[in-house]
DNA sequence: CGACTTTTTGAAACGAGTCAAGTGCAGTGG
DNA sequence: CCACTGCACTTGACTCGTTTCAAAAAGTCG
């Protein structure tokens, strides 16, 4: 990674300043502003790695469009998809030195990304900075938290409605959630099979409570009911 | 709870002072150390609740000696328990107004703790306070992202071997590992029943693995062996 | 259109859950 | 000191939800 030139970087840090304002509420933002620091961007298109588990963490992370998978693997394979991260979520934040996660593009994604270490300069002598790092980890913590009651507590059928319920808030455009991960993605977050996931959603459209237009196009008919099934 | 006078709550406060050292790397010693701040001390007994979930967070604790578990729960009564705290941890630390997990003392167990504005009051003009919130917070995420995979990825065996290494970790006394928690309260963190826990340890017994003098009372024969099982 | 990937669906197998009985251990009181 | 009581734990038999394996259908893209 980071294997282009740092020309090209800069420009298409500057491009990125100028189209991609960001939202008010953005805590990264927040952090550049105080600091004055510089932010570039980069591009990963679909599957390629953004940073490997147990590498140095040497940059933060802000998704200003696309989506990003993070996960954690056994020996043998299986996998956990810890978070799903779109557009304004920050992530690969670590207090320590190393990436405790490895971080793959969904689809065609663009991030800003600052040194970790210039982060850390600035918050060895500014508080607020340091108190914006503690939120995004505690952000971070209360998401492990509900994830954690969801995958040791909850059946296939409330996995997936929590799954869609949290889609849609996250991104919906409209009434349409357009899912950017694949079963298989979406199974390994929800610690099930990409059949089970599928299956699920067959027998929430054969009920009603969601229409597709294509397998990620969902139109969520019945929220209630789904958060009902979510208890 | 807190109901005692505060008259009994500073007696208890100097009591723990001065029979219970923190040890060296303490993060709350250095807090409290950096900032001067008044700790208290308070007991409470088996299954007695420290706070609630959606409570206030008023304070900040740590145990001094005994276990907590801290859980959230669906309707329904099924239970998610994130983590256990032993001698030393620090939990209930907030970013927000609120905790977002129920604490119950495992056995007669002694805390200290403080107060939460304190903390913060501090934390808004001091940088090394403020990292020391992030660590904690930190710590917390590392083991929730552990856990995930644990919950979302392993069979029975490999969640109740990866639990007995955690355990051998964190409260070994010589070579027996004393567990305060009972197996519904091991299932309920291991996103298993109690029955199916016990099955795993016998059979873990049956293959030398461990011994037992009553059933929470474990010795580790093959630790590797368990190694090998948790991947 | 044709080749590929993703998704759906079906049938069978399996791991963990459920229900129920039995065992063991700690505390209590005769 | 030992039966009695109440839990915690273990064990067995059966059930069930999810996984596994397989194949068909739908969607995507050059």
């Amino acid at each position: 990674m980071l294997s282009q030139s740092a020309a090209t970087i800069e420009t298409k840090a500057l491009f990125a300043k100028a189209m991609c304002p960001p939202p008010a509420d953005d805590q990264f933002a927040t952090v550049m502003g105080l600091a004055g620091m510089v932010a570039t961007s980069f591009r990963y298109q679909k599957d390629e790695e953004i940073f490997g588990e147990d590498e140095p963490a040497e940059y933060v992370y802000q998704v200003i469009h696309g989506a990003v998978r993070t996960y954690k693997l056994l020996s043998d394979g299986r996998r956990q998809i810890g978070s799903f991260h779109l557009a304004g979520d920050v992530f690969g934040l670590e207090y320590g030195t190393k990436h405790r996660a490895t971080a793959e593009a969904l689809c065609s994604t663009e991030v800003r990304l600052i040194q970790r270490r210039s982060l850390e300069n600035v918050a060895k002598v500014d508080v607020q900075v340091s108190r914006i790092l503690w939120n995004v980890t505690s952000g971070e913590l209360r998401h492990a938290e509900d994830h954690m009651l969801l995958l040791g507590c909850k059946t296939a059928m409330e996995r997936v409605a929590a799954f869609l319920l949290e889609m849609d808030r996250r991104l919906k455009a409209s009434s349409m959630v357009a899912l950017p991960m694949c079963r298989r993605d979406i199974g390994d977050y929800l610690g099930l099979t990409l059949e089970t996931v599928s299956r699920a959603l067959s027998q929430l459209h054969d009920q009603g409570v969601l229409d597709f237009s294509g397998a990620r196009q969902i139109v969520i008919r019945n929220r209630q009911r789904l958060r009902d099934i979510n208890e």
